[in-house]
DNA sequence: TTCTAGATTCGCT
DNA sequence: GCGAATCTAGAAT
């Protein structure tokens, strides 16, 4: 059983204080925290449980990798820590991202999986009433009514905030590659909580 | 201007 | 297990 559905209250931890440190850090220490959606009067919250950094300009699997440099839409990983990156994948599938780093250091953390703790029917309806309702980056995104007017947002006010949750032990945090990717498809960079049932697919 | 791959998901076989 | 859906940024021409 998860601390968060034993009737604990979250911790009162300022975002800025889950985005010290490297992005690799940043997504280890955000499982456990969460993820506030308030659009159109709707509140739907989730536990994040599964994570992915992308570390910047040497991070040849990253949006933001050298090769590429900036552009328009990795222009937001450029701005300051806490502000969200969002794009569209596959021309239907909007992903979230929390900027971490300082300005001019494109680094991210890829939300890939939340466990829902409020507005579980809200989701579902969003997800026309289909399983995982936010399992994978793309339905997490879906589920949170993210598009891309929620890009450069910043994540300490709402109506989209990450907030302090509950710490996750470390023997409890799973380690692998990430999903999905081409390149530097070895890095163990993705982190999630192990036994949650929420956590989405295994790495290719 | 045209082409291609992509940090995915879903439904069908 | 496999292919379609759907569209944009970035690359190629």
């Amino acid at each position: 059983m998860d601390p968060w559905h034993e009737g604990v209250p979250p911790a009162d931890v300022p975002l800025v204080q889950l985005l010290e440190g490297s992005a690799d850090q940043v997504a280890r220490r955000l499982l456990g925290a969460r993820l506030i959606s308030e659009f159109e009067g709707e509140r739907t919250v989730g536990v994040i449980v599964e994570t992915e950094a992308y570390l910047g300009t040497d991070d040849p699997a990253s949006h933001a990798a050298a090769r590429v440099g900036r552009t328009r839409r990795n222009a937001s990983m450029f701005g300051p820590a806490g502000h969200a990156y969002v794009y569209l994948i596959y021309g239907m599938h909007w992903c979230m991202n929390v900027v971490t780093g300082g300005v001019g250091d494109p680094s991210a953390v890829l939300l890939r999986a939340l466990d829902p703790i409020e507005g579980c029917e809200i989701m579902s309806r969003r997800r026309h009433g289909r399983r995982g309702i936010a399992s994978g980056p793309g339905r997490l995104g879906q589920a949170m009514r993210i598009d891309g007017s929620c890009n450069r947002r910043d994540l300490s006010r709402p109506p989209l905030t990450v907030a302090g949750g509950w710490p996750v032990a470390d023997e409890t945090v799973g380690v692998s590659p990430r999903i999905g990717v081409t390149r530097a498809d070895d890095w163990p960079l993705r982190f999630y909580v192990r036994g949650n049932a929420h956590v989405s697919g295994k790495p290719r």
